[in-house]
DNA sequence: ACACATACGGATGAACTATCCGTTTTGGGG
DNA sequence: CCCCAAAACGGATAGTTCATCCGTATGTGT
């Protein structure tokens, strides 16, 4: 296996960055129109990401994987129905602060496998956490691990549909995850 | 004005039912293709409905209508909260069960007037059965009328995240809700 | 410097959207 | 019953967006 050319490296990178930028900006993600925004061809384009969710993904990942070890933290953490709700306010208030992190985790599984990777080592921590609480008697039975990303993804999608400036977002969506919260302590 | 040609009302008719299908079997709406399946002219289509959202929002309505009038229902019962709990029980039943409704409920205001419409008629009705429940100090004071739809959506996307077969979707709602609504109440 | 692998670029075809206008159908008046 | 103007139909076609393919250019080890 041959490293990589550089001007492959270069390209995939500056790749990565624009997309990022029109993610940021709200723009719809098109191969076609990253291509042009940065300057190269679309070919060039597709052969580093054969459709358009495989650089959402890439763009997207850096993130996830913020998430994924913070959960790691906040094992450490005492109290552990406390350690369970700063989990779930880390992973809402990165969904609401980065667009691309709401798509990636409303994809079907197996087709983005490094996100499908990734969200089960989030929700393996969720898991974690989720068990100590309820050991400890601080949460309801009813809660099921398959339910925490679902339920964190629906505070996201409540949070869009709610407000349409992202400055307005983040206190909403806390609000919208502390009456969650609060329904789901015993 | 003219009543309206026989053959046109027919036309309308099928094309309706011919979206319903599709809209039910999951497949994403494209007017061509109601145009085949109707074995009508994409002409006729397109006449009939400017775009896919209009033939949408036609196909959602009655949907809709039966929402708002629900609310209606909702302004006799006794307990104030039961009647609240029992209406967004409804609206989340409704959105989970009908994908079209879904999509309408999302889009931007103005581009659906009709939809706009009845979900300002809902609206209404849910500030009213939420008045009545924090007038009997039954739901807590940080819930504001915008938040009745967002949240809906919220669990009704939820509810999509979780569960791939349609036939899980009304317990995993309702189980959904019920959390809500527990965190809801004071 | 050479040659070969690797990567680039954009012309191009496929898929879909939406319009426009010549033809057909409808239904009220003669 | 027939006529004809208004109304509606159908599908060819132009405009977009998506994705591929291959001739050309560029980087890299010898």
């Amino acid at each position: 296996m041959t490293p990589q050319r550089k001007d492959a490296a270069r390209n995939w990178e500056h790749i990565v960055a624009v997309a990022r930028e029109l993610v940021d900006e709200g723009t719809p993600l098109q191969l076609n129109d990253v291509a042009r925004r940065a300057g190269l061809g679309v070919g060039t384009v597709y052969r580093h990401f054969p459709t358009t969710e495989a650089l959402l993904e890439t763009v997207a990942t850096p993130c996830l994987e913020a998430l994924a070890s913070q959960g790691e933290q906040g094992l450490a953490h005492d109290d552990p129905w406390e350690a369970f709700a700063a989990f779930l306010t880390k992973i809402v208030e990165g969904q609401v602060t980065d667009p691309a992190l709401v798509k990636v985790s409303a994809a079907a599984q197996d087709v983005l496998p490094r996100t499908t990777d990734l969200k089960k080592q989030i929700m393996g921590n969720g898991s974690k956490l989720l068990a100590k609480a309820r050991e400890a008697g601080a949460v309801r039975a009813d809660l099921d691990d398959a339910d925490i990303v679902p339920l964190m993804c629906g505070i996201a999608y409540a949070t869009y549909v709610h407000s349409g400036s992202p400055a307005d977002r983040l206190p909403t969506a806390r609000r919208y995850l502390e009456t969650l919260l609060r329904g789901l302590r015993a």
